[in-house]
DNA sequence: GTTTTTAATGAAAATGATTTTCATTTGCTC
DNA sequence: GAGCAAATGAAAATCATTTTCATTAAAAAC
């Protein structure tokens, strides 16, 4: 289960600060985010969010998620398969900044964690440079790699 | 104005290797693609192709430039302003390989190619570790940074 | 605790990029 | 130049996402 003694959960904080409310319908929808290590659809987290509270709308869904962008916790992902995908930028613990293969084929995607810390370094130095350069205030980045996967590769 | 000289477009030879005819559409396509360094949405496209060549449709367009990416010869983008973005991967010449700064605020993109050197490096290497560990076989990447433009960084 | 204020919501309709259908056209092989 | 499958255009269909608007419910004010 969920951690004992715990009190209000961490991210309300963020939402009252800048004036949202808190509401049933967001308390499902981080819950449902919390709980998974998969990349959700909109519609994924609709039936998802629907099992428990099955008067949330799937147009609230899509507008939580894009607030919850906005505010920095979640992340948007378009891995080519016409529906764009969520993923909790952090967790309570900090979860592992990861990126993502992505099969081409079967559109399998694949968390990877390895090798990040020098990504990570470069990619520090690389922004510091852009920065200056552009004057652009970098807030985030994106890192895929396109391939086949296992399974496709072997049936080409 | 273009090369003096030349044969047959350098690209005939990927379509006749598979089987794929070259069109009055499929020149048009890609000689668009060839005159730009911008980020063509299929619309773009369209619209460009639709000046020389009033009969080629928007449905064409999109089965093209679908067919382009599948032989590799076109890298599609999603910048986040809800439709695909098209560039050509490579010109006669080899175009310079390029990342995105991408302004969350205006969408505004800029190409960068500095500090490409040190990014390729690094991937190459990323590349040959994710493809032993997971048996993926890498075809291509993507990067991208986020973030507030001069412009808007200023405005905000 | 009750009232008040206004953000948040749900349902339905609208949007808009992309895809599919299908009859017609056109490269390319022989 | 004839034959044939691939390619095409126009129109319709799809489908994820957004907008509209009347209603509901957080949270502030009392």
């Amino acid at each position: 289960m969920m951690g004992k003694h715990m009190g209000p959960p961490w991210w309300h904080g963020r939402f009252r600060g800048r004036g949202y409310r808190i509401t049933v319908a967001r308390e499902a929808i981080l819950d449902v985010l919390n709980r998974t290590s998969e990349h959700l659809s909109a519609e994924d987290v609709y039936l998802a969010v629907h099992k428990v509270h099955p008067n949330v709308g799937l147009t609230t869904i899509y507008r939580t998620l894009e607030l919850l962008v906005q505010l920095g916790l979640v992340f948007k992902f378009d891995f080519g398969d016409g529906r764009a995908r969520y993923e909790l930028a952090e967790t309570p613990k900090g979860t592992r900044h990861h990126h993502h293969l992505v099969c081409t084929v079967c559109g399998r995607v694949i968390d990877y964690t390895d090798f990040i810390d020098d990504e990570i370094e470069l990619l520090s130095r690389t922004e510091q440079a852009l920065s200056k350069k552009f004057n652009f205030k970098i807030t985030n980045h994106l890192i895929q790699f396109y391939g086949l996967c296992n399974e496709c590769h072997r049936k080409q």
